[in-house]
DNA sequence: TCTGGTGTATTGTAATGCGATAAGAGTTAT
DNA sequence: ATAACTCTTATCGCATTACAATACACCAGA
């Protein structure tokens, strides 16, 4: 390489191993998202805030790998389908997805409601699998969305049954941001939330990130007792009061996912 | 980068733009499928070729960005959930889905089968969208299943929609393996397939990859006429005659197909 | 305890990726 | 029409970066 990126330096900084170029091709596959779907050489070396060249040099060999495709017409660059077959070899060699799939689809037929699953990743959660169900509100969230934890039900969920310590560092950690007039943004009102889930077995989210969706769930544990995963049932607000929701789903919830947990 | 690695060499050569650092990386990622689970330094070694060395440097990079996950106890390697992301960004970036979705989910509660988007993706095809209904059969097939576009439902259906020449062109590149004694593997077979297909509208697939599945497709055209993608229902013969499915399948699939093509 | 295998860390070397620049293509404004 | 502008594509000498060999550390089994 050059004389390299000043973003990419900070972040290899004492890493003698790290290859720059990972960096800088991954950095260039992440600034496409749903309002960047497709993307010009010049719009990516603003957003990456990579030169021209370095732009021009990756956005190439990532079309070249497959994982992009360039408009012949347009000169622009959008993800490739290719994508889809990196989460497919994810998907498919997760045992945590194979294993809870059929609680899954148990718990979409006796609440005919849209279920997921999901994982803790960092301080947010990621969508591995959902049964849309009803009319299916919020189109994109789908498999692979990410969302903070703090905010979610599942995340909560998650959060509450790692040790507490763990749990509160992600929350300072995190960007407690005010997503609705009804996002808990504050940490020790966290933590009550933490103390409650884990007093009742289950965790709640009424409209903290998306207005108008209720969201229940209960986390998955593994053999040692860590949260490796949750089960969640949304439901939006207009059939449902959050009590009513509460009392309805949140035993399914809890028990599909003590079935499914390995302790 | 070094002195380079003999396969990236032969694959960079002539391409100044190429940066090889971006293959490699990929190449790692790339070998994590259902069967290499989880991955050991040497694995990787052996099986990307690259040694011991790049494999090292390239492991630890893409875990530091996260597409990784090293298990500290066996120190092997795994894909991580964040691969999910890509697919996320892909999927809710991409307006075939969002634009036949409605129309999947309608012959999903129509049919109650197993119904799928997919599209071609150089002589595959690849899966964008299962709803599954009944029984699941093939639970290892998921979104971003990648499958030849000669021995399946939906590839036929849009090899046929492609002009002649393309279409032959794919078939001849493809590797015609012959994975049950049902599999068409004859170049001039598989064309009077895309004839057949071609004249009645819809394309079938018996037993010609997975044993036991009838597959029935039709093909997604775009403004111009051109093949975006592909609708299918598959159905396991133990409840169908191929006769029956067609009978009962092809004119559902046929109507969606046309109603969600913009020609 | 030794031995074979694997993961980790280090280092001198030069090949590779760098980025400035210029040429080409396409678009809008004058 | 033509000019001015923007964006993409192509080129190239330089030195930073990634290379690969090697040495070290660690573990398991003999």
């Amino acid at each position: 390489m050059g004389k390299g990126d000043s973003v990419v330096e900070e972040r290899v900084k004492g890493d003698s191993l790290m290859v720059g170029s990972v960096e800088k091709a991954f950095r260039i596959l992440e600034v496409f998202t749903q309002s960047n779907m497709s993307l010009s050489l010049t719009e990516l070396s603003a957003l990456t805030g990579m030169n021209k060249s370095a732009v021009q040099r990756f956005a190439h060999s990532l079309e070249r790998m497959g994982y992009l495709v360039k408009d012949p017409a347009t000169k622009r660059y959008r993800l490739s389908v290719r994508v889809l077959e990196l989460s497919a070899a994810f998907v498919t060699s997760n045992d945590l997805i194979s294993r809870v799939t059929p609680y899954l689809l148990h718990v979409s037929k006796e609440t005919d409601e849209t279920v997921s699953l999901s994982m803790l990743y960092d301080k947010d959660i990621i969508f591995l699998s959902r049964f849309m169900n009803r009319n299916m509100l919020h189109t994109d969230v789908v498999n692979g969305t990410r969302m903070p934890a703090y905010c979610t039900a599942p995340g909560v969920a998650m959060l509450a049954a790692l040790p507490r310590q763990r749990a509160v560092a992600i929350l300072n950690g995190s960007d407690l941001r005010r997503y609705t007039a009804h996002t808990t943004c504050d940490v020790s009102a966290l933590i009550g939330k933490l103390d409650e889930t884990k007093e009742r077995g289950f965790a709640t989210a009424i409209s903290e990130y998306f207005l108008g969706d209720i969201s229940i769930a209960a986390a998955l544990l593994d053999a040692s007792g860590e949260p490796v995963g949750a089960i969640s049932v949304g439901v939006p607000d207009a059939r449902y009061s959050p009590e009513a929701a509460m009392a309805k789903f949140a035993p399914i919830v809890m028990t599909a996912a003590r079935n499914a947990s390995l302790k």
